[in-house]
DNA sequence: CTAAATTGTCATATATCTATGATGCAATAA
DNA sequence: TTATTGCATCATAGATATATGACAATTTAG
């Protein structure tokens, strides 16, 4: 999980870095609203942590703008701030933060509210079908195939039969039960056909040295997988 | 929407009642956990306020089991109690709960807090008049739609198209989804007919360098998107 | 009432995907 | 080692799907 940190005292901030990264996330920083508006479309964070007083602009105005952003607006911020009125904690709420916390921090109570965050079901949550597979994943709903952090294109064939792989991973499947699957058993066509489509798929995954996932098994067929053989 | 409020201190336990209902919340109260889990399963609330210290058992108790309970897991809670320290507040959120507060009380923040528990993405839709994806936007109020600084004139039907759009970030939609829904149902049209409006579409948003976002799915149908794929 | 704008539908042009068979290479077996 | 079999790879024609320009019908604005 990733979350971005938005907090323009350097040592405040690498506090809060340091104690999210041992609690295994992935973390970002940031100074101001400007750097963080283009951190979250570069690497779309999963919860935001964010300082009520910034240099350019406030947090709060950065809530609100994430609000009305269709892409972001499901991610949970958390408000942080020194004031420990309590109108400010009611404005931040009101504007959209999930969470609030102020300072003199308790790191181990923000690990902790973090955490109840992240495991709240949210709608954008419910409506995404991901299909895992090592770093690999494909969102049913929209047909989406990211690597890593990459959007990848594929045709509708390719999609079909990664969606396949991705379904049945670690299993040998013969030509003819890939063909049966993937374009269905009322069709007749030849063996190479899937040959080539297999070949396409692996152009495509070795963009990303992924290639190797797609394992011939001689004799018997194809096989998806995250293990590498030795030798 | 019903709130559940298990304290069993009377007084506190009404005070709060009273305030949400002010707020216009149904509420319910309970004084023990063994009446807190029949309130549930009889009026299912849509989120649980619970002290710590209860006569028959510990709102821990209570919210560990609630969140075993598959109907209702996704019940959002509060955590309330008179201890400050910390390790309460880890423990409580560990165990479950969503937020936390320590008495004395304030009411509003108990509302606001109550009120962000309650918040659901799709909330924010119906909140705002104004709907972005990257630098568009688009005014539901009075129909204007700016790409960055610039008004952008739009006829009905790419109006139509371009909210439906908007509202349905990075969803794959078929011809005929795109047609009932931003036509109707009662129409009867053809497939190139959505073709051809995303065209018009496409070169108003060329103009902005825009044109992008609106990404053929072949065999599939149209995506409305931010992210730029590979390949 | 006229001019301009909007809209749905074609026909056609483009773009993209797909299947196939030929060819050569690699792995296994003899 | 050589023979045999299975697999990878390529180029390409053919099959789809989509993009586009033009047009007529209709609506809206002036």
């Amino acid at each position: 999980m990733n979350i971005l940190v938005i907090e323009d005292d350097q040592a405040i901030r690498e506090m809060i870095c340091l104690s999210l990264t041992q609690a295994n996330y992935q973390t970002y920083g940031c100074v101001d609203v400007k750097c963080a508006k283009k951190t979250i479309a570069e690497f779309n964070p999963d919860c935001l942590i964010v300082d009520w007083m910034l240099p350019d602009s406030s947090g709060i105005e950065l809530i609100r703008w994430l609000r009305r952003q269709q892409a972001y607006k499901h991610v949970p911020a958390l408000m942080l701030t020194a004031r420990a009125e309590e109108n400010d904690k009611i404005t931040g709420l009101d504007a959209g933060a999930d969470d609030y916390m102020t300072k003199p921090l308790s790191l181990r109570e923000l690990q902790s509210r973090i955490k109840a965050l992240l495991r709240r079901p949210s709608e954008y949550k419910e409506n995404t079908n991901l299909i895992q597979v090592g770093s690999l994943s494909l969102n049913t709903k929209n047909h989406e195939v990211m690597a890593g952090k990459t959007l990848v294109h594929l045709s509708k064939t390719e999609y079909d039969l990664l969606k396949f792989f991705m379904t049945n991973v670690d299993k040998v499947f013969t030509r003819d039960q890939i063909l049966s699957v993937v374009w269905g058993t009322d069709v007749y066509l030849g063996d190479r056909t899937v040959d080539v489509h297999i070949l396409r798929l692996r152009k495509i995954l070795k963009q990303f040295k992924l290639e190797k996932m797609i394992q011939t098994v001689r004799g018997s067929g194809y096989r998806f997988s995250v293990k590498v053989s030795t030798g």
